[in-house]
DNA sequence: CTGAAAGCGCTTACAG
DNA sequence: CTGAAAGCGCTTACAG
């Protein structure tokens, strides 16, 4: 632990300097040197008992002062729609992780989507004077990102892209069309999606992935098979009330874009007396913890979420080197469970 | 957002005084005195120019400097056993939004309830140099608190607690009592417990709350009708799994301190062919937003989680003003879903 | 009411 | 190889 000097304060470089008779510079040049050899910095002598005494008296350099001098804080801002989000949270996990790694600390804050709070979040971010910043919450119209972009704030995007900006996000188009795959080879010919919020691309990726592979497949599949909703439980349970309410046959599959509108959809077939998995099978999206230890466990596409989030941390690395990074587009794959694993009814009755 | 001076610099205190004719010192104490008079400070019209001057040229304020300069960065530091626990990530919601109000912005980092884990993440935020500590996972052996204690270090616990430091919880005993009483009311007589784990104040509170209401309500219940496990929905179905693998009659209730426990323990029972609320009760704890959505709803304690993380946020600033705030214990309720909302069956035969 | 100075802890050219 | 100085942007007694 952060060890305190004799008078109870913390040790600065001057301490050090002072204790060892040399001038504070020496000491930083030492300790700002390759670890091995101290380059040019001092002799091999100097640095060593340098960094010896470093570590003896718990010397941590205070990284206001360091970034007052320059210009950098090393300080990451991540925004994300809400914290209390599962895929969100783990996103957030690596990167922590990853910019710990290089030395750098993040602060997260929710936008719970909304434009002005998204703008507000930024602005103390930017108070606070991080070097970039990584937005999970990304909207397809992105007029914020433009205004970024013109400001040359540094940032890329995670979790959702916005064609045009450097993002790490999973290749939800593919994650769309494996679940088309494996509905239509399962015999499903009725289906239906829980699509999500319209100004993300997770959820226009995943849908339009869908109904690509679904309708080259041969399918059939309207407007009204698509409903749009939130991300969370609740959202789930309104679509799948919605589906069922439409008056015509009921889909024998649903792909709802998101494991929780999932079990929000599972919700709304078990209070109309259907069996998640037998009457209809259901799949889900992101393999969040929860999926496969549900009581019916749910087929989803596991997506690297901890590792888009890494990857979030590499790419703004490199937007601060002053690259431009390409996209990254993580692979997701399929997770049959049993909520999907049976055979398409044979033939459904209008519910 | 924030303005840039026009060679794209960022403005500062000498920017504001330079344009005006005073000294930077002046800005500064205008900016500092009472938004309305400038106390002191300048001549009312003096003040007016600084503030709209300011705020027409977005200024604001570097935090590293001012704090290089005031010795405190109004930095907070959260550690949590992982972030992507519901029931942390709300609480830390709370912490967030009741920081921003006075001027704090607070870091998270994830120890996963590792002891060699939490000193690094603790040694991390130190470095960093944050005003205080906001500890979620503290172990009940609490060495490393006594440790905190010695070094001075500004700290509250919250979500678990540990009799003698200040904390924000959640009432854990009452709410465990509660359980007791609903579950006997029902008329359940055999019941059992999945307990969490026993370093943590969460785990304990609850299940002697309990198991104390039990007792005093005239029921018998052993040790090994008592599981303690994970607190994540795998631990739960492992303990549901040994629950109804003892040998003896199948209690009909559980209680489990964790609405993910809970959600395992669900599973276990399905796999059996048991159903949830007919054949054995469920009740969770902390009603996080799935259980009210679960295809059988469960019936679950309500904490006040975001709540929870504010009142942290509000014990920490009385620490960091040298007072000693009591423990906040915040009330929890029982919500009554499908999951419990039978009369316990009659009958039970051995499992 | 306002100015001038000192200094927080660090880094970085610049000398020598 | 090492020292000395300047300065990052701010705040805070201290004068006047």
């Amino acid at each position: 632990m952060k060890k305190k000097a004799d008078g109870g304060r913390t040790v600065t470089l001057k301490d050090l300097a002072q204790e060892l008779g040399v001038h504070p510079s020496t000491v930083s040049r030492v300790l700002h040197s390759g670890s091995d050899v101290a380059k040019g910095a001092a002799s091999a002598a100097t640095a060593e008992r340098v960094r010896d005494l470093a570590r003896k008296l718990g010397y941590s350099p205070d990284p206001q002062a360091a970034s007052l001098r320059t210009r950098r804080t090393k300080l990451l801002g991540v925004i994300v729609p809400r914290l209390s989000d599962l895929v969100l949270a783990i996103m957030y996990e690596g990167i922590d992780e990853a910019s710990a790694e290089v030395g750098y600390s993040a602060f997260v804050m929710n936008s719970r989507d909304d434009p002005d709070e998204q703008r507000r979040k930024i602005d103390l971010m930017l108070a606070r004077r991080v070097d970039g910043l990584i937005i999970g919450d990304a909207h397809l119209d992105g007029g914020l990102l433009q205004e970024l972009t013109d400001r040359k704030v540094p940032f890329v995007l995670m979790n959702r892209r916005v064609p045009g900006y450097p993002s790490a996000t999973c290749n939800d188009i593919v994650g769309g069309e494996i679940v088309a795959g494996h509905l239509w080879e399962m015999g499903h010919r009725q289906v239906a999606v829980i699509a999500g919020e319209p100004y993300a691309s997770t959820a226009i990726d995943r849908t339009a992935g869908f109904l690509d592979r679904w309708r080259s497949l041969g399918g059939t599949i309207s407007d009204d098979d698509v409903v749009w909703s939130k991300f969370d439980t609740a959202g789930g349970r309104e679509a799948g009330e919605k589906i069922l309410a439409r008056g015509k046959p009921r889909p024998t599959a649903i792909f709802a874009v998101n494991d929780f509108a999932a079990i929000g959809a599972m919700g709304a077939l078990r209070s109309h007396g259907l069996t998640v998995g037998q009457d209809v099978a259901v799949v889900g999206y992101n393999d969040t913890s929860l999926a496969a230890e549900l009581p019916i466990p749910l087929t989803s596409v596991h997506s690297p979420m901890a590792d888009i989030g890494r990857t979030a941390v590499k790419l703004i690395q490199a937007v601060l080197r002053g690259e431009k990074p390409e996209p990254a587009q993580l692979k997701p794959t399929l997770l049959i469970r049993e909520s999907s694993a049976a055979r398409a009814p044979a033939e459904v009755s209008a519910s």
